[in-house]
DNA sequence: ACCTATTTATAACT
DNA sequence: TAGTTATAAATAGGT
C-alpha cells in the first residue's frame, strides 16, 4: 500500500512475507479493537501463522464465550441437529453460564451505582479504582495469612521431628527467612 | 480517518454508529483476507453487532476447524470419537464457568460486607485477585483515554489562541511530550 | 449508495 | 528489530 502497489497474492520472499505478516497482523488487530470500541461490537480474531503460531484477540476478553455464541448461531443456521443433539443441552448450558458471568461482571461494575465505566467520569473511575485496589489488597493479606499459617504448621512439624531426632537440626531452618507482613508483601 | 479525525470511543449517534459499523466491518474482513493471502496465514474473524447479529470470516472456509485448532483439540476433526471428545470438552467448560460464577458470587458477597474471604481458599483468592487486576487495568485504560481527550482539547485550544496571538508561541507547547495512544498505555 | 478531503496503514528502505 | 517516508488504502462527513 505504499511505495508501490502490492499484488494480492502470496509474497514469495520469506523475509518480506514475515515483515508484512507482523505489520499487517498488528494493523488487523488494531482495526478490530477500533471497530469494537466505536460501534460497541464484540469481536474475536484468530490468526494462525504459516508455522502454526496462534495470535488472537477477543475484545470482551473472553474468546470462549464468543465462540459459544458463534456456535449457537452457526448450528441454528445450518440445522446441525443430528450431530449435535447429544451436546445441544450442554452447549445451551454453557451459553447460559456465559451470560450469567456477564451479568455478574456488570453487577460488580455497577456496585457504585448504575454507571457503566464507559459513562463514568475521571473522579468516579478513580474512586472505583481505589476500591478495587483496596479489595485486591485485602485479598493479598488474606492469602498471606493463609500461607503464614501453613508455613507455621510446617515449621512446627519439622521442629517436632527434629526434637525427636536431634536438637541441632533446628538451626537449619531460619526462624524468619523473610518477613510475612502485609506491608512487605503488598506486591506479592 | 477522513474529513475529520475520530475519537476512539463509542459513537453516540445511532445512525453514524450503524454506518461506521457497516463500513469498518467490511474493511476489517477485507484486511483479514489480504493478510491471509499475502502471508499464507489462516484467519478467523467473528463480529457480533450490538444487536447480536453475527458476521464472520474464515479464510480457509472452515471456522469450526480453526476454532478447534485454537482450542488445541485436533482430534475432533477426524470423525469417529469426536462426539465424545466434544462432550467432554464442553463439560469441562461448564465446570470452568461454574467455578467462575462461584468466584464472582463470593466476590460479590465480600463486597457487600464482612470479610467473607475467610471462606475462600488460596486458589480462589488468587483467581479473584486476577479478575480484579484485570478490572483495575481496564479502568486505568479508560482513565487514560479520558485524560488523552482532555489534553488534546487543551492543546487545540492553546493552538487556536496562539494562532490568534502569535505563531512563535506554539513552540512552547511540545506537540507530543509523551505518546497518549491506547497502545502505548495499555499497561498503564 | 456514492463522493472526496483527510487520516491511516504500510511497502520499501535504512 | 525498529524507525522513516512516500504512497496506497480506508474512511468521516457530506450529498
Amino acid at each position: 500500500m505504499a511505495r508501490g502497489k502490492v499484488q494480492m497474492r502470496r509474497i514469495e520472499n520469506p523475509v518480506h512475507r514475515q515483515v508484512t505478516f507482523c505489520k499487517r497482523r498488528m494493523g488487523l488487530l488494531k482495526k478490530a479493537k477500533e471497530l469494537s470500541v466505536l460501534c460497541d461490537a464484540d469481536i474475536g480474531v484468530i490468526v494462525v501463522s504459516p508455522h502454526g503460531k496462534i495470535y488472537d484477540l477477543a475484545t470482551n476478553g473472553n474468546m470462549q464465550g464468543l465462540i459459544q455464541r458463534y456456535r449457537g448461531t452457526y448450528s441454528e443456521m445450518h440445522g446441525e441437529s443430528s450431530e449435535q443433539n447429544k451436546t445441544q443441552a450442554i452447549q445451551q448450558e454453557v451459553l447460559a453460564l456465559t451470560h450469567e458471568i456477564d451479568l455478574f461482571q456488570k453487577g460488580l461494575r455497577y456496585m457504585h451505582g448504575e454507571n457503566d465505566t464507559n459513562h463514568m467520569n475521571l473522579g468516579e473511575l478513580q474512586a472505583l479504582e481505589n476500591n478495587l485496589e483496596m479489595w485486591v489488597h485485602n485479598i493479598r493479606s488474606q492469602k498471606m495469612q493463609i500461607m503464614s499459617r501453613e508455613i507455621e504448621m510446617l515449621r512446627n512439624k519439622i521442629n517436632e521431628q527434629n526434637g525427636i531426632l536431634n536438637f541441632s537440626g533446628t538451626a537449619m531452618i531460619p526462624q524468619a527467612p523473610f518477613q510475612l507482613t502485609m506491608e512487605s508483601n503488598y506486591y506479592f
